[in-house]
DNA sequence: ATGAAAGCGCTAACAC
DNA sequence: GTGTTAGCGCTTTCAT
């Protein structure tokens, strides 16, 4: 046993063509191509590779090849399940194509996204893999534009492969799904700083509700600690779900919001549904927990996945080429007990 | 606007220089060591980057310095929401010192770790941060040791740097918890695939237990789907928590299994914590969610990840030499309602 | 203050 | 089959 801590350094080929008396590009050979090697030399070549315990040095290689065989995933904030299960998801299926992970949150900040797009860049990455994507199309285009292929899961970017549910339709889903069941005063909650998809989120939740002639309040917050605010203006959840004018109905930009949100409405003795109904987006697994239970938009994460690493990997490869693709995925409305018709005595109120 | 899609080929250090007019030795000390550089030189080789959009070669500077500026962290599946929590905080606590994130989930698989390890030696990253660890110590050891710094987040291995709580502690707090409550008929539940930390937790609650004179029955759940067996023998919730000889107090090994537990329970009308108790282990934030409201042994992540961030550090740049030291955080037993004293018919019932 | 040159570890022509 | 050689893009002495 070696003396522990220690940083020995690592052989080299040179080390093991050394000790097995052959020249390195055999010692390359015996790895990348070993048919077209000798079987006595190469087991010669295997004894020194065992011996010196040599890995081969993949920076060097890489280097060689002008790209890593690492792919950069962006994401959000992995304490989202959502976005933790979609980068666990990607990680898995990357490496059946013998690719690593290069992680990075961005924590919602613009300018740390374009750092890990820097990151990624400058680690020569083969691909870019966004789970979220926050800045103005025209900075990250520009970062990323012909030097490497990206793809978008879960937004929606004109200028390179996307793979997304139609995330319009689903904030309408929710706005309809909000309306046929009597609600009135309607409202979304998202982060303060959203991503791509929030928005577009919104916009399909807005367009519905601007057409039954409502307007919809957008409600800025980062739960479970964060603010709440409407139209910059500081507020709370007592004073929005509490009084005369207290919203029916939330549509929540994400689960990961939805449930927090659940739990402030259970703090405050705001019934769900009775009192306010609530839907989320994503179903991520704990949205199905019987205690719960909430009503979602249902995106296919899986489906979502390997459709997004596919279309990577074809442009990695060269097998795909040109235009930016956009490949659609089912979107659809799973109703649970979070959402529930408006109660009449409010209904009453209301007419 | 550059035509879409192409990989273009990167400008080097070399285009850059033949740009400005300059070798590439003072291309590379306006990037490292501006200051020692004229400023008008600096001037016109930061033009150049900047008409060239030049991004340095990471994998050249890495292959110079011997080791990439990664971090490996291996962990055992991101869809556990305290595993996701502390990948995400060693992301951006790694960052701060100039470290990238590499990611590999083991998905409990022995050999998907061995994979994992391999993977990260040949990428030459400066350190590992396990999160889980599961394979036999000698395995794992061998093929680090002496390579590079390692350090285990959750789990204490002799032969490198640890930082955990006290886990033995965690488990004996759970069993004297649930004995205090009066349960007599207890059980320990965790993933097929124990790891080390998983171990250490059913040692510390199998202690006190069979001091109290019980032998308890270890189950083996894979939530949600796995299949639930004890002593290798299938057998279903339905049956373990029905009948005269029910179960009425389980200690989980992470509150991911807990919680899918309470779901489990949910579904069969078994009352918890009326008819079952349970702890989880880790105090994940949806443990303190009212709806769930889960017993369990509160874990500090921030601090974990920090300490072992540090160790880490200490390390790779050569300021901590000498024996692997291992560091045990605080371990508390938090109270909510997902425990109750045993019902007063079972208890007389017992007797 | 700047440049020339060596070399990190590997792969891929090309020679033998 | 196996060896020789020429780089990949960068950093780092060491001259100038």
């Amino acid at each position: 046993m070696a003396p522990a801590g220690g940083a020995r350094k690592p052989a080299t080929i040179n080390d093991v063509a050394d000790l097995a008396g052959v020249s390195k590009s055999t010692v390359s050979n015996v790895l990348r191509r070993p048919e077209m090697v000798a079987v006595p030399t190469r087991d010669r070549v295997l004894g020194a590779i065992d011996r010196l315990a040599y890995r081969p040095n993949a920076l060097a290689r890489q280097l060689r090849h002008g790209r890593s065989t690492s792919i950069g995933i962006i994401v959000r904030d992995l304490r989202n399940p959502f976005l933790a299960e979609m980068a666990s998801l990607i990680e898995r299926e990357i490496a059946r194509f013998g690719f690593a992970a290069m992680f990075c949150a961005t924590e919602g900040a613009p300018d740390r996204e374009r750092d890990a797009v820097d990151l990624m860049v400058e680690n020569r990455v083969s691909g870019l893999a966004f789970l979220s994507y926050l800045e103005r199309p025209e900075v990250i285009h520009d970062l990323i534009d012909g030097r490497l292929p990206a793809v978008f899961i879960g937004a929606d970017e004109p200028w390179a492969d996307s793979v997304t549910v139609d995330e319009r339709r689903g904030g309408a889903l929710a706005a309809r799904h909000l309306l046929d069941m009597g609600h009135r005063r309607v409202a979304f909650v998202g982060p303060c700083l959203q991503d791509r998809a929030d928005s577009l989120r919104l916009e399909g939740f807005r367009g519905v509700v601007t057409d039954a002639g409502i307007e919809p309040p957008v409600i800025r917050w980062d739960p479970p600690d964060g603010g709440v605010t409407v139209d910059g203006a500081g507020t709370s959840w007592r004073r929005l779900l509490g009084g005369e004018d207290a919203l029916s109905g939330i549509f929540a930009a994400n689960d990961f919001a939805a449930i927090d949100l659940i739990d402030a409405a259970d703090s405050l003795g705001v019934r769900v549904p009775a009192d306010l109904s609530i839907v989320g987006f994503d179903d991520i697994d704990i949205a199905g927990l019987q205690r719960i239970s909430l009503t979602t938009i249902h995106q296919p994460r899986a489906e979502l996945v390997r459709l997004g690493v596919d279309a990577l990997m074809g442009r990695i490869d060269g097998r795909v080429v040109g235009a930016p693709r956009v490949i659609l995925a089912g979107v659809s409305l799973t109703v649970r007990s979070s959402t529930g018709p408006l109660p009449a005595r409010v209904a009453s109120a209301i007419r």
